[in-house]
DNA sequence: CGAAATCTTGAACAGCCTCAACTTTCGTGG
DNA sequence: CCACGAAAGTTGAGGCTGTTCAAGATTTCG
């Protein structure tokens, strides 16, 4: 059983069963001093733009966010899917302007650092500073797997593996358990993170529900048998880089 | 026409293109000095293999590298292709193992970091810290642009797209020049990267060849349209940060 | 020079898309 | 609380893109 997910303070969840630990109570506390301005947003809220000049970075507490790219038809790609505990925006410190949009899924909470701030924070706390860097580069690992996604895998794979990375990603910071976890997305947003069609996500839904594997329902996952779904998507959470993993 | 391409030091090519001129000479002086073990190796080897603790990061000098991941069959999906100047691994440092693969393609030089030393040389500079933590998010905005890649575009356009990249990236070290570049891959290679079959590549380069859009033979590159490429490839190159889009 | 690797081409097939219609759910105002 | 319109989900039919399998041509390299 999970101990309390510490909802109680803004970074609770930041790095939740990721190296959390080679973080000092120094560390955290200088970091949760200097987060600013939490607040709530609705449901399909435009964050940022690609190209936007950014000055603080974001922290995503409660609820979902996207990172796409469009098309030259306008048509979205999801790059990322972030969960509570994300610091979704954090590589727009060191890059100054992110070359794609952020947006919320469902309504959020979320709070925010500026970067002068965070600059300020990581002064003299290389180890702090590595495990933002850290937490910057799990991002970098999730975009490789989406890549394998994308270009190994075929439909019913490719959904498979999203809904196991997003279960073990939600089970880490104490938001999904025995498989079911909430995820406020459409068919269509689905379709735009898995390279695919809304009508043709609508058949594989249709055939992992009949075949007892996945259920997905008002916004509610339901994995039935993480198993099947884990060989089906060649999903292997080693890159995710759990401590429970770790051999050290 | 571009500067002397500095390949007298270590670190001559590093960054160049992206906000080197942030760095001051004792950075670069201290990043050069703590280098070691500049050797060379051999086409298709192997360096580094998923789940291996790595202890050292690599900066690749001449020649090219590719990260890849292997699906259940065995089949290769290429993430990155590094060209001259890239910290191919230095992910490393704060991830302290990898989850894919690193290989050489073609013969390469490159040099080494130990993780020791690069913590130290980071230590009071944060400014040179700043810099290496960019240079991995460069790679995790190229991962974003392979995940566009490989969701929206067609196998044209994909081909298209890669090859427009590789060809900034390179200019912006001095390797390619009127669109003309080397490229040791094999068309098998170039479907790895694309997600597509060695077969279907093949009658894309056709295709695009036929056109008058690209040749590739013999390991080298030619665009010969490099905006009807960068048309059919949705190829903008913002996301590769060039310091000639900075405004300020 | 010969063997192996790579490239090239054809033909048939499969997976996913497109288009279109219909059903269900959701959201809002009366 | 219901009625209504809009949004989301569902299903079918047909088509396109890329795959698979197979054979032959060319290049590379010992």
């Amino acid at each position: 059983m999970a101990e309390v997910t510490g909802t109680e303070t803004i970074t609770g969840r930041f790095l939740m069963g990721r190296r959390r630990s080679q973080l000092t109570a120094d560390d955290i506390a200088a970091l949760e001093g200097s987060a600013q301005n939490v607040r709530s947003l609705p449901a399909r809220t435009l964050m940022i733009t690609a190209g936007e000049r950014v000055t603080v970075s974001t922290m995503l507490l409660e609820g979902f966010i996207c990172r796409y790219m469009d098309d030259r038809e306008g048509l979205r790609q999801l790059v990322a899917i972030h969960v509570p505990g994300d610091f979704v925006d954090l590589h727009g410190f060191p890059m100054e302007m992110l070359d794609h949009d952020v947006a919320t899924l469902g309504p959020v909470k979320v709070a925010s650092w500026p970067h002068a701030a965070l600059a300020k924070v990581m002064e003299g706390r290389p180890n702090l500073t590595r495990m933002l860097w850290f937490s910057t580069l799990l991002d970098a690992a999730m975009h490789r797997e989406w890549i394998f996604r994308l270009g190994r895998l075929g439909a019913e794979g490719r959904v498979a593996h999203l809904m196991c990375e997003l279960n073990v990603r939600l089970e880490m910071v104490g938001l999904a358990s025995e498989g079911r976890f909430p995820l406020p997305l459409k068919q269509a947003d689905l379709a735009e993170a898995c390279g695919l069609t809304g009508v043709h996500v609508n058949r594989v839904l249709r055939s992992l529900r009949e075949r007892g594997m996945l259920v997905f329902r008002n916004g509610i996952v339901e994995l039935l048998d993480r198993r099947a779904l884990a060989s089906l998507g060649e999903f292997d959470p080693a890159y995710l880089f759990p401590d429970d993993l770790r051999k050290d």
